[in-house]
DNA sequence: AGAAACTGCTTGTAAACTGCAAGCGGAATG
DNA sequence: CATTCCGCTTGCAGTTTACAAGCAGTTTCT
């Protein structure tokens, strides 16, 4: 791993900067959509099989998602983010924000971006602890982030 | 432009998921790089002529880079962030953060990130207020958060 | 038991992007 | 009026991305 600087944007930029390792990383993240033929199928933006492929090992390789077997389907893997992953949240509150406010976001797929930033770090820090649950099998907290979302999106698809 | 999706985090990496964009875009910030010369001369990871001229192309393109003619040298451009860029200051502080926490990144250089992510919400704040001097011509700020950036830079590079 | 569908990929091919080195035209400098 | 500065462009090789097709092992259906 030869890295060009130890910039730590840099080094970010290095490890995230491409066209779908992000995209992954949300829907994962904000999807949970946790094997590969989820990814897959339920991909909004239609990634490619062999990219799919290929992120995902690379994610691995660079420590931010694990793949564990599926006890009910043998040849099924489950994607686990691991801490490293789950601290993107911030990143990714951010990105969506200035997504939503400069770019030409579709009012529905806003709505989930607009939430989080309208709940602050504390909608931020309760969903990095739901992910840990989810992700790496801490106890379930009282709050689910990713349900008030699914709610904000559900609320902004019926306004016609 | 024809785009993936209109999820704000995608089209946030539409714009900025490459390789260089953001690191132009913190020489720019950060380094307070305004032409073409300063930004290749100084560049840490050594950029290639032809890749920064493309991505000042595509930054000026996408709306986040203004190119001005320089006064004293008739020859020189100067780039100016504007407004949309200025607004990824939250994206660099979060990126930095994350960078400095799980990646290998080098104490001087994570001087910075380290002082600006402590700063909280006012540092970056105070951060885009002088940025909006130095590239809009709003008025200048009382506060100048490059120069405490700089001094926290220089601090870590004395310590051996 | 056999056929069909599911699952997680791999392979082939073409196009686009990246990275390196060299060069070039106009402007300022001495 | 030669030299250096400045902002690029060009050529080329290698890598990455994108699209379409196919494939082996597993489970489900009949």
């Amino acid at each position: 791993m030869d890295r060009r600087s130890g910039c730590p944007i840099n080094l970010s930029v290095e490890v995230l900067g491409d066209r779908w390792s992000l995209v992954v990383l949300r829907d994962i993240m904000f999807g949970n959509f946790r094997s590969y033929g989820e990814l897959h199928g339920n991909s909004l933006e239609g990634i490619a099989t062999n990219i799919l492929a290929n992120r995902l090992k690379r994610l691995m390789e660079e420590g931010l998602v694990t793949a564990a077997a599926d006890p009910t389907h043998k040849q099924r893997t489950i994607y686990n983010l691991t801490e490293m992953a789950i601290a993107l949240v911030p990143v990714m509150v951010q990105l969506g924000a200035w997504g939503v406010q400069f770019l030409p976001a579709s009012p529905e797929l806003s709505a989930r971006a607009i939430a989080l930033a309208e709940g602050g770090p504390q909608m931020a820090d309760d969903f990095m602890a739901e992910l840990r649950h989810l992700h790496l099998g801490d106890p379930k907290p009282g709050r689910s982030v990713l349900a008030e979302l699914e709610a904000a999106y559900q609320a902004a698809a019926q306004k016609p």
